[in-house]
DNA sequence: CTGAAAGCGCTTACAG
DNA sequence: CTGAAAGCGCTTACAG
């Protein structure tokens, strides 16, 4: 007896071919298969008889067709720079919030990355084809005019935006009090020389984080020292080199009794710039963060930090957006009145990277 | 005169709108606008006339529809099980290396998040339902029957496979041969009592560190002790967890002169567990782990680590599923011969968690 | 060199 | 309660 073929499944079963196996219109198949609203005009045995075929036939909707039809993708895009060619701490936080929430959505993600936010805007626009029903950015620094200029028909979300604009919903955080808190919290451990190793200026992010510092400094009665104030990059290695070189340039009389890190990434840079020359965390000096990226619990020490909720922060993210999706859908007004900033309490979080200052 | 009423851009421009307002047919219009074959029959002047049209009605051809003429997404999906509810630095270090293949091939990428390889089998043939072309399994654990039973219409690769299956091409590295570089390196240094801290038995991965690990051993003189075998997970807190109730067990005398975690994360999960006892890296013990992703370098120590070219592996992975969906479009037999393993070199990196042998 | 027709697989009115 | 028809915007044969 000769073995039966494996047919090999050429192509996908579709609603016609359900419809055809039980005996019914690819519309009937569709109303009890994919249709929330209408499937209840259909009679309970034929019903069974759909969804039986739909089973045996292994038959799944195709997206693109329904997304034809429906003008809906179910799918948001996450538009992210790649700072020095690659993805981050801080992202790799955030997008496991935005995957998380998006899933329990029904939604797909898709990944856009860019070089730069202004060289690229013209990219952002050829996403808003169709391809994705909103945008979350990451970070983004527009400038204004190109902000302003991004269309109109796609709705978007922006997390840590370093521009306002009338059509971007920005998620935020309380950078200034915790920044302010961290830094109050290493004045009342005793520390008098606080350095703060910040991001590079003119980012919002980092003047909020420097404001706080700056507060700090005054309320516990410490004058600031612009010699202090090292300004750095978002990034480990930038991080190293510029506090590198404030060392070889001063005494180890002027060492500061603790260094603020304007990020995960420059407090971990820190970390190995101390290292490299034989000074040790928190003994000589103390280090401490701002994110509470995974990075913050791997170093050794692991670092103290003023803690964001960046995961929580990307999946309320998409929760947004997808409202903001549905308002423009029903082409309502109320899109373009959700347009307040959403702002989410940090927390300082103390680790093993601070402690009493070095008795010099 | 009336001010002409700005029209509010309800709907995108299509092929028709732009055939219709350069006097031609939306046929012609998709000639000179989106395909490449047939464009050089348009005379010279139709084409000028139908891009300007296109520039001024802001043409963008609509993903969904060319999607279903073409059955053909220009997405690939990635789907990842996340590891304690997150994803890890494994997954960060050849995700950067798809989305830059991808992006650079014109292809966007999708993340889909599992909980489990088996138990969300159905849900990952749910995915291939013509939204994506195909799809990249992030070190996949399927049982031998759920990977034979995945569909057979969309093309598969997967990055470190613990299954081998007829229709997934995988990509590993020489990890066995990595291994046993990293401990021959130990042993030449002086050490004696290497542990190994593996990740789960059973992994392919895991197995083939281990079997590097006792040959090493061998070529190297020394016995292989069952006590220094010590099985952890691929995760932080496991592998840290793992250490510390063996040291809790251990006397001080017994203490191992270098610990070679079965991956980065494993490594770092014994520097945190070393550094709560007070133990020093590498003065009182070397440690070294397996990957180089991003961990590696930004522990204090740094971590000396087997490198595994995972962005690479990660752009390469792209490609050959890039290949393989055009083998399949064309109906080609080759897609299925194109079935051998991609096998990648890995090398140890020397970094400062690494020293001679305490004196003890 | 160009156009009318049919089809991709789905959904939403409109008829029975 | 169910089906035939038209349409979403694009492409690919097939005619001229």
């Amino acid at each position: 007896m000769p073995r039966s073929p494996r047919k090999k499944t050429v192509r996908a079963a579709t609603l016609a071919d359900v419809g055809k196996a039980a005996g019914v219109s690819a519309m009937a198949a569709s109303a009890v298969l994919n249709g929330a609203r209408t499937s209840s005009r259909i009679s309970p045995e034929t019903r069974a008889r759909i969804i039986e075929a739909a089973a045996n036939l292994r038959y799944r909707p195709n997206v693109a067709a329904r997304a034809l039809a429906n003008r809906r993708m179910n799918t948001i895009g996450v538009a992210v720079v790649l700072e020095g060619g690659e993805l981050n701490y801080y992202f790799l936080e955030a997008f496991n919030g935005i995957i998380e929430a998006a899933a329990r959505q029904g939604q797909t993600t898709t990944v856009f990355t860019l070089q730069d936010w202004n060289q690229d805007a013209a990219r952002i626009t050829g996403f808003c084809d169709g391809r994705i029903d909103g945008l979350i950015l990451v970070g983004p620094t527009f400038s204004h005019e190109v902000a302003e200029s991004l269309p109109d028909h796609t709705p978007f979300v922006a997390l840590h935006p370093n521009t306002q604009a009338h059509n971007i919903v920005s998620l935020e955080s309380s950078e200034e009090t915790g920044a302010y808190d961290m830094v109050r919290c290493l004045a009342s451990l005793g520390h008098k020389r606080i350095m703060h190793l910040s991001g590079r200026k003119g980012l919002v992010g980092a003047e909020r984080r420097i404001e706080g510092y700056k507060r700090a400094l005054k309320d516990s009665g410490l004058a600031f020292d612009p010699d202090l104030l090292v300004e750095a990059h978002f990034s480990v290695p930038h991080a190293r080199l510029a506090l590198d070189s404030w060392l070889s340039k001063h005494s180890e009389a002027l060492l500061p009794d603790a260094i603020f890190g304007g990020s995960d990434s420059i407090a971990v840079g820190a970390l190995e710039a101390l290292s490299a020359r034989g000074l040790r965390v928190p003994e000589d000096v103390s280090v401490c963060g701002f994110d509470d990226a995974l990075a913050a619990r791997t170093t050794v020490p692991q670092l103290a930090t003023v803690r964001q909720p960046l995961r929580l922060m990307g999946s309320k993210a998409v929760d947004i957006l997808l409202e903001r999706i549905k308002l423009h859908h029903a082409h309502s007004h109320a899109e373009h009145e959700m347009i307040a900033p959403v702002i989410f309490n940090t927390e300082i979080v103390l680790r093993g990277s601070i402690g009493p200052p070095a008795r010099r």
